[in-house]
Parts: C-alpha cells; structure tokens; sequence
DNA sequence: TGGCTGGGTGTAAGCGCTTCCACCCTTCGC
DNA sequence: GCGAAGGGTGGAAGCGCTTACACCCAGCCA
C-alpha cells in the first residue's frame, strides 16, 4: 500500500489537486481528465491513505467502542449492531477492552486521539476522564448507564420489567425470593434491576452479592444460597449469566427448577433459550441497542444534533420454564 | 482533542523538536528542559495526534479483524484473544464485519489503509482480494482456513479430533450417522470436520447441508432429518450452534436425546455446557486462536519474521451428556 | 589556550492528502 | 469583436507529527 497521489498525478499528467478532485468528485474535472485519472488509479492500484485523507480532513471517520470485556454475549451481540450501522455511516470502529487492563487511562487516551467518538459500556471509564474526555469536546455515547451532562446515554429499560418479572412471579404463589447479582457496586443497569425488584417485592426479596457477572460466580453464590437454610423460593438473577450458574448449582444439589426453586435470567442470550429447563428472562434489544448508539454518535459527530439525548428502550418479559409451570394464572 | 505540540513548545519556550524528543524519549533533553515540558503538557492536557504520529512513522499501529459476523460466540471469543494481545503490543483494533454488506472489497480497502496488518477469518475476503493485498505487501493472519502463500495461517486442529470424535460414538455402539452442516461449500472447517468423521465412518455417514451455520438452519435440517425415514442413530454437526438446532428439533418430535438420537457439537461455545442434554463437542482453544494471530502478526508486521507460519492448535473432545449414557466402554 | 568532543537544541523537510486561490482559456451575450 | 462568465487546472499552504541535520556552547585534553 504505498502508492501515493503524487505517482498517480504524475502517470495520469495532472496535478495532485486534479486527481483528489476527480477521485472524489469535488470541483469540476474534465471528462477525459477524469478517465485518465482513472486509468492511472486502476493501473498503479491506487487507494488514498486514510492517513493523509484524515490529516487533511481533520477527522477519523473512525469512532471506538469501550468495553469491559467481550466474553459474555452481551457486548458483543452489542458491538455487532453498533458496527453494522458505523460501517454504513463510513466510519470504522476500533475495539478496547479495559478487562485486566492497567493503564486504562492511557489507552482510551490514545483511542480518543484516533476517532471522532467513543461508545463507552457502563462505568468501563473512571469518572474523572470521563469529564475530561466532555471537556475535551468528545462525542461520546454511553450504553448502559445513568445519564450525565455532556453526552448522550442509552440503555434499556429495567425498572418496569424488574416489576412485570416480579409480579409475575408472584402470581406463581412464591413469597420467598433471592436477588443474585451485584447491586450496590456501580449504578448501572443492574442496579435499576434490583430497584425495580425490590420496590415491587418489599421486604420479600434480598440481595446476594455475586461479585461478578459470571456463571461460575453465579453458580457460586447460588450454591451456598440454596444449601443454607431459609433458601429462598424463586431467584431472580441480575443476568442471564448469573442465572445459568443458578440453574447449575440447583442441578448440583438435586433440587428441581422450578419445582422446588425458581430461577429467572436477564438479557436473553442464547444460552438462555437452550438452558433446561429454558430461561425466564427480559430480552434487551442488545443489537439495537448498538445501532442506535451509532447513530447517535453520528448525530453528536456530524453536528446534526447539539443536546445531548437519553434514550431509554424497552424490553420484553421472556416466560419460559425456569420460572414455575403455568397452572392458569394471569400472564403478567 | 486539539491542542498540538505547537502549543506546548510555546509554552515551554522549546521548539516542538524538543517537545517529541521530551515525550517519547528520543535523543537527548536536558532535564530541566524536561521537566518544563512535561509541566506543559500536563497544564494543557496535550495527547498527541494519533495521526500526525502515524502519518510521520509510517506506520498505524493498528491491526484489523475481518469476520462474517460476531453473532456466533465463536469469533467473539476469538476477537477478545486477539485484542487482549494485540493492545498488550500496543496495537488498536479495527473490526470489520462483512455479513450482509455490498462492496465488501471498498469496505476491506479502506480498512487496509488505517492498519499495519490484518486478521481474517475463513474465507470472509475474496481470493482475488485477498492475492492483491498479499502482492501489496499488506501483513496478513489467517485464522481457519487452508494455509495460502505469502500469509500467515492458524486454526485448530480438526481431522484427528474428527477421529476421536468418530471412534467415541461408535464406542456407544453406533451404526448410522448424519453430518450435519455445510461441508462443500468452503474450504475451511468445518470441511476437514467432515472430511475426518466421513473417513472414519465412511458409508456408515451421510452429509446433510444446512446451509448456514445457525440454531435455525441446525433445527431445520434436523427436523426434516429426524422426521424421516431412516433417521441416523447420532447426528455429528459442523459446530454447536447447528447442533442446539439439532437437539430443538429432537425435543419438538418427542425424540429422546441422547437415547433415540445422539447429538453432538463443535467449538464447544457457552450455551454446549447449559444445554441439556449438555453437548458432547469438540473444544477449540478460541481465545488462544486470536492470542496466537495477533502475536504472528504483530511478528509480520515488526519483521521479527519473514516467512509465513501456518498454525495448527489442538482441541479437546469433551464428552457430555448428547452422545450417549457410558455403560463402561472405553474413552475415546 | 585552542581545537575537539558531544550534550542539548532548533530548523526544516518530509509523511499523503485536501482545498483555497490564482490563473488560463473557452464560450457566450451583447 | 469584446468583456464577462465560468469551467478546468495547477500551485502551494496547511493538517500534526518525527527526525536528519546543523548549530551552539560547555568542558576537556594536549
């Protein structure tokens, strides 16, 4: 790839400026000089380093993604949505996985120096760059967590299902429930999870810190939870993940689900669906999710739009087995 | 992100020589000039431009990820390998899916401008493509595909564990089999999956396509399959998504698995292990894979290495519950 | 004390492109 | 037939950085 402007200019018997104008099309160009702009692009296999364009143009056409880490199908059902409609937008999208990382500053610093945006999961960023990164005039587009001034944020919505959840499991008889998952560490959206829950199940539902968002931590907490006394009739699970790991330690200690305990998930990966018996869960619009923050981000970008805007979309209440056989009671 | 270094050489009284030598501690600087600059740049926040650094080395560092699309866990995990490394070496990632988009070859094009080198996975870029950018000097890994001159290729070890696989089922007493995928198509593979099962089987295995390789066409195939007549006693499919599918159609004709049919997987993804019956697969050392690749590129790339390699990592059958309860007969 | 070394610094030439501006040469209208 | 448009083109100035090279000035040895 080192085929410059100036060979082609050279080959075709123009100037530079001509064979930029020909090949995008800005500023008249004679016809026949076109073509022999043309015919020297194609001879000498010419394509514009996106160096020089981007220097020139004074943009990346590039936008970054921010994330924790890819290994749940979370992100990258996300990250998928998001490039679909960044590539369509023109813009690439550079990848950055904070998990493990130290540094972390210095990397997404560097990220910010290579595009005209940033999709940020969460709190993957630390406050006080995050301010910085707003001050600095970046566009940035959060997914997943509370709003803040100076950038867009979007996120599904979590305390209404967190009700529709509860209150149908309710209508299975259960009285006793259990809340896996972390909801004091951070405000995202298991936080709201755990809000919802908890506002429509009072004093009936208590919260077990998992640690992390993983099966075997999951499978962990579920495990002592379920052995111990006083285990609790159904557990709602901060996330698909999580609940998986449930279903495994009930599995473990031959307990039924949802005969003796019921398990409900969130997110609806595919794991979910294909889980025995299958997951109750709340589908999040995972890919739309990313499609929407990119052309928010390409809003922020192209100056289309100036406030920033929080977008809230909602989700779907999945029954499946894991939550209790339906005798006939009312759907919630 | 626009304060340059022409700002803080004025504000550190140096020239902007000075100010890069500061920074990235070429050639020598006084201390106390140092130190001036360093107060500078923090007053000012300066981050240098990605691009002027990389117009001016030469180089982008950056590598890209081509895939058909990241909605199986497969690449996922993969690209998570890769970019973990690939950051480590202080390399960005630009992801680039090409499912379901025209112009493929543009989109590819652009992106081999704003990087050192590329991943790419299978048979996503088009031969013709893929000669020109070899012949454009342009570092390039494979990841599953049959080795090619002039790149890197790594994949995972698939006939002997095709064999293993093979030989396990029979040890359950198996007679009749089914493969089901699309073993034609490409060469990449899945087709050394069955070119290993149908040479240890031979007649005994008949190959069914299911024209992608998703839950959908895996349940669409089997259940034409299952419903049949002369169903095979164990379906082997081309990986675990189209063996989900698989189990799906059996559990919807009341089929038992693994006592009527037996099933099994490859990759051994996240939802294999939550399936029940959980899914006898084929593990591949996914993040290892995008591990290797972006270490055998960042070596392309630095020059640490001339010639191409061609990797091949080694899998793990892992015997779950689908193919069949163990009497006592021997592993595989 | 004079020439040398070499640390410390600035100047300026790129890197590959876009685009403003000036210029030339047809046309066209009068 | 002449001036005014305006299409078509090239020159050159950036965009933000790195680095070869020249330069200056201590400090050193002879």
């Amino acid at each position: 790839m080192d085929v410059t402007i100036y060979e082609v200019a050279k080959r075709a018997g123009v100037s530079i400026a001509t064979v930029s104008r020909a090949l995008r099309g800005t500023g008249p160009v004679a016809a026949r000089t076109r073509e022999k702009v043309l015919k020297a692009v194609e001879e000498l296999n010419f394509t514009p380093s996106r160096l020089g364009v981007s220097l020139a143009e004074g943009r990346h056409a590039a936008n970054g993604v921010v994330f924790p880490d890819l290994a749940g199908p979370y992100y990258a059902e996300v990250l998928l949505g998001y490039e679909e409609v960044a590539s369509e937008l023109g813009r690439s999208v550079i990848v950055l996985s904070t998990k493990g990382r130290t540094k972390v500053n210095d990397l997404i610093k560097d990220l910010a120096g290579r595009v005209d945006g940033l999709l940020i999961f969460g709190h993957t960023v630390p406050e006080p760059l995050v301010t910085e990164l707003v001050r600095l005039g970046m566009h940035l587009v959060f997914v997943s967590r509370d709003p803040l001034p100076g950038a867009d944020t979007l996120r599904s919505e979590n305390t209404s299902s967190a009700r529709a959840l509860a209150g149908h499991l309710q209508g299975h008889g259960y009285e006793r429930f259990a809340f896996l998952g972390a909801p004091l560490t951070s405000r995202d959206d298991v936080d709201e999870r755990w809000q919802g829950v908890h506002a429509a199940l009072g004093g009936a539902i208590e919260a077990v810190d998992t640690g992390q968002y993983t099966v075997e931590c999951g499978f962990e907490a579920a495990r002592k939870l379920l052995a111990g006394r006083g285990r609790p009739r159904a557990i709602i699970c901060s996330d698909d993940e999580v609940a998986l790991g449930a279903l495994l330690a009930a599995e473990g200690l031959g307990l039924d689900v949802p005969g003796e305990v019921a398990v409900t998930g969130w997110d609806d990966i595919m794991a979910a669906r294909h889980a025995r018996p299958a997951l109750t869960t709340v589908r999040q619009p995972m890919r739309q999710l990313g499609a929407r923050a990119a052309r928010a981000l390409d809003e922020l970008i192209t100056g289309a739009r100036e406030e920033p805007s929080h977008l809230i979309l909602t989700t779907e209440l999945v029954i499946r087995a894991s939550c209790g056989h339906h005798p006939q009671e009312v759907e919630a």
